[in-house]
This record gives structure tokens, sequence and C-alpha cells, in this order.
DNA sequence: TTGACATATTCCTATATGGGAATATATTGA
DNA sequence: TCAATATATTCCCATATAGGAATATGTCAA
């Protein structure tokens, strides 16, 4: 079995890196196509494939304007991604307040 | 070009399904491989790859303990994604906000 | 040393890319 | 209708899987 199709959910479609940058791109404002391409050093094709798969987990929202395509980012989308990081945040916590702890440890006792 | 490498990061990693649920599972405490192999539906060759994946890109930690490998998570790997989603929150925080106000609209002058 | 148990690795194959090149489609203005 | 602009799609290929099967490696107990 091959991996994943990168159109199968929000994991997969950020897990490219160009992908990313779109959407960090994408979160100051709406943009259109051209706007993208200028900005990211990628030809026209790549781009709008990559915003295809975007558009295909919910990620970006287009609107037609006249002959051009406005991109936005839909942040709903990516709710999902950062609710299950979070499920490990109360682990990293706990890992900082540790190394915290054994360092003031450290410098009261010499251990 | 290919897609990129499931070991070059993080996110790549996690865009696996099964890998997230390896790592939901680790969650709660430390676990030998067979215990992962019986709690999910996969054969063990598969798990010891996927584990594989998530060390390599730090996802994971391992120990020996006698016959047996001990792997829990590494928290601190999920960091960078956390961080990455975050950047979308006030924007989703917004939208949901805008949701309510224009709920809220409706409710008192049925606009 | 040997047998058994626990994991890891290798080999194989179907599948899904991501980007470049070429081409198709959509929209506007004359 | 036609040319020009803006995007999208198709074709092609090198690459990287993910899982199954078979096998190798590591560790302990007798």
């Amino acid at each position: 079995m091959a991996r994943s199709a990168a159109n199968s959910d929000a994991f997969n479609a950020v897990a490219e890196p160009r992908r990313r940058e779109i959407l960090n791109y994408l979160v100051m404002q709406e943009r259109s196509v051209s706007e993208i391409v200028e900005a990211m050093e990628l030809e026209q094709p790549s781009i709008s494939k990559h915003l295809k798969v975007l558009k295909g987990v919910g990620l970006v929202a287009a609107r037609r304007d006249g002959r051009q395509m406005l991109y936005k980012v839909n942040p709903m989308a990516i709710r999902p991604l950062h609710d299950w990081t979070s499920t490990f945040e109360r682990l990293w916590k706990d890992q900082l307040l540790r190394i915290k702890q054994r360092a003031e440890g450290n410098n009261a006792t010499k251990e």
C-alpha cells in the first residue's frame, strides 16, 4: 500500500512544506494565484495543484474575481491539527517543569 | 519530484494515520512493541517500521528492557506542529466570534 | 551452546506523489 | 468573435512509500 493521499485529510495536506508556506502567506490576507506565484519560487501550475489539494481538504476557500481566483485560509480546518497536538501539551509542559526543577535542584544541592 | 520523505520531519511523520494512532496509544504510558502490536491491528514488522520513522524524527524514544524495547512519546517533538497550528488560532477565534455575533444579530433584529 | 521469544530489516509491489512542460479552460475588453 | 490575461489540467517520470512475507538480529534462560 502506498502512502495515504495528500488530499485525504488536513494532516496529509500540510505535510508538504510548500503547502504550509502557502497557508502562511495566506494568513495575512486573501490573495490571487499570481500573487502567490510571485511570493513563492514555484511555477504557476505547481501552485495551482497545491491550491487544489488545500481546497480539497477545506484548508482554503476560493472565489472568482474577474479573471482572478482569490484564495484565503479557512482557519477552522486547522483546528483538528491543533486539537490533536494539544493532547500532548500536558506532557511537554510536565517535561519542561521537570527539567526546570532538576536545574534548580542542581543549583541548590549541587547533586 | 516525489513527496518528501516521511522521516524528513514531524509533519510528514504524523501524516500517516497509523503513526498518529501509535502516538495516541503512547500518550498513556511507555509500551513495548508487542503491546503496540496487540493494541493496533497491524503486523509487527509494520509497527516496527512506523516506530523507526517516529524515532527518526524524534517523536518517540526507545530503551531496551531485556528482550523488549520500550517506546515512549517525546512530547517536545510535537511542539513545532502545535506552534505552527497556533499561528492560525487568532483567525478561527475571530471567525467563531463573527458567527456568534451574526447569530445574535439575527435573533435581535431578525435581519 | 541452544532454543525460544522479541524486534528489526530486507525484498517486493501497487500506489501516490510533486514538479516541469505543454495544453486547455475561463473571463474580459475591443 | 478574437486576442490577451489568469488559472487549471494533463502527461510524464523519478521517488518514496506502507504493508505482507520471509529472514535476520538481539537477548535471556537452561
